[in-house]
DNA sequence: CATGTAATTTAGTCGAGCCTAAACCTTTGG
DNA sequence: CCAAAGGTTTAGGCTCGACTAAATTACATG
């Protein structure tokens, strides 16, 4: 009875380096099914060496599954640990912009700094603020406190058929020019688009936005996610956008991990 | 031309520890004249030798002075980055209990990490938000953006006089369970308070605070500071509130850096 | 004025995170 | 199928900020 209760209390609170790599983490798994120590590196501009390190300390507190030389996976432990950041993070650009007016371009640095200090019970209060929003200003979707997040894959606005109409989703937060560029032509979450025309050989694309016709480039329109407005999002059967290990082959083939 | 104007620059940003020293140092020494060793070392809970440590790494960057044995004071360097820190303290309090509800009695800690992840910007919009506050949510004085601060020292209740009626200035934040208990006899900042009377030898002081009569400590009566309503602050000539070293020996006298 | 006590500093250590340089796998292309 | 190239890990070091234990200094007091 005296012994303290520790449940699943999640240990020692995490370091911010520790909440920052297992972000880094989390999208690179998503995104190519293992992270790899480059990618970390590059993604948090530190040394790869510098991650091999960190990798180790994760693992040997089960934040990480590591296969040498193969890349890295989180477990479950790592996962609710990354995700909980991620919510703060997105709970804090939210507020920021819906509250004290910051630009889009300008929260992201702010809240990854932020979403180490504050605590559960102030992002909290923001998320209720707010209504308990479910996407941030950049269109990410926001996890639960929980731990549940909306994992589905959209297609870029680069693949939309000409003649089509979509609603603009999300763009990603971390290029502040490119952000301030989509603010000017009108390109934010929630807009429908039009493709008008695209050029051959990955040559310019043109969009309508309300009554403007903005001319952008593909390597605008691949980083910018759609979804299909004049048809529903999957006719198909349920195609249940496979989650773990299943590495979606996307122009880089990775290594999930095969023992 | 291509040389980065450096200009007065704060230097690289100073690190959490490093401004939790400052501001403690700052605290200390308007106290007691000069910060000695193991009052900085309880105040922020580390071992005296660590202190010792981080003094001769402060030293040696400017931010402070120290005379071996005898205590530090702040340059005026050290000085300005203590108060900056303060600042975003204080708007930081503010903010949490104007705008998002934090009872005041929870709001230092959450502020206390918060204040070395917020940017500049944040903190002059919620600044901006709040209309410019003078005091934060315990009646602490907050400085300006360019480093001016209020430094009056004010009677405690403890000091007032029988049958004299004061208004309730401030009182320390540190402390959650006194807050509440302030919070319950509605003894709080801008409260007007009458001393009901006081009983010999350091026993009871009854109070009067709206209808009600509560009876306190002479303990809690002397963390309380107020301000005389029924006469002004001051009827003697100007006494400038001497400010540097020329400790006021309050029950405790220190060293200030005599060489 | 000697000496005991309390405060302070020094000495030595540690872990977290970072780095560079060198060694080591994996993959791939000839 | 073998070697170069790239990616990864290991080896060795560094700074910051903390600790304990052992000097050292200042001060009070008999
Ligand atoms: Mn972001
Ligand atoms: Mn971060
Ligand atoms: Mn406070
Ligand atoms: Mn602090």
């Amino acid at each position: 009875m005296t012994t303290p209760a520790r449940d699943h209390a999640s240990s020692p609170p995490l370091t911010e380096p520790v909440e920052d790599y297992l972000k880094a983490i989390y999208t690179l798994e998503r995104r190519f099914g293992a992270a790899a120590t480059s990618d970390v590196a590059s993604a948090l501009a530190v040394a790869p060496a510098s991650v091999t390190g960190m990798i180790r300390r994760l693992a040997s507190q089960g934040y990480v599954d590591h296969v040498p030389y193969r890349g890295v996976q989180l477990t479950a432990r790592g996962r609710r640990a990354a995700l909980r950041t991620i919510r703060r993070h997105r709970i804090l650009e939210s507020y920021l912009t819906a509250v004290l007016g910051y630009p889009w371009d300008r929260v992201h640095d702010e809240a990854e700094r932020l979403e180490h200090a504050a605590s559960d019970e102030l992002i909290e209060r923001m998320a209720t603020a707010l209504g308990h929003p479910t996407a941030d200003p950049h269109g990410a979707p926001i996890p639960t406190a929980d731990g549940e997040v909306d994992e589905t894959a959209y297609r870029t606005l680069a693949e939309l058929p000409v003649g089509e109409t979509a609603r603009m989703l999300r763009v990603s937060d971390k290029n502040p020019s490119l952000l301030r560029y989509l603010a000017d032509i009108a390109l934010q979450p929630g807009a429908e688009v039009t493709m008008v025309a695209r050029a051959p050989f990955d040559g310019p694309i043109t969009l309508r936005i309300g009554d403007a016709e903005p001319v952008v480039g593909p390597n605008l329109a691949a980083q910018v996610l759609v979804e299909s407005i004049t048809s529903s999002p999957l006719p198909v059967a349920d195609a249940p956008s496979a989650t773990f290990p299943v590495s979606t082959p996307r122009s880089r083939a990775r290594k999930p991990t095969s023992r």
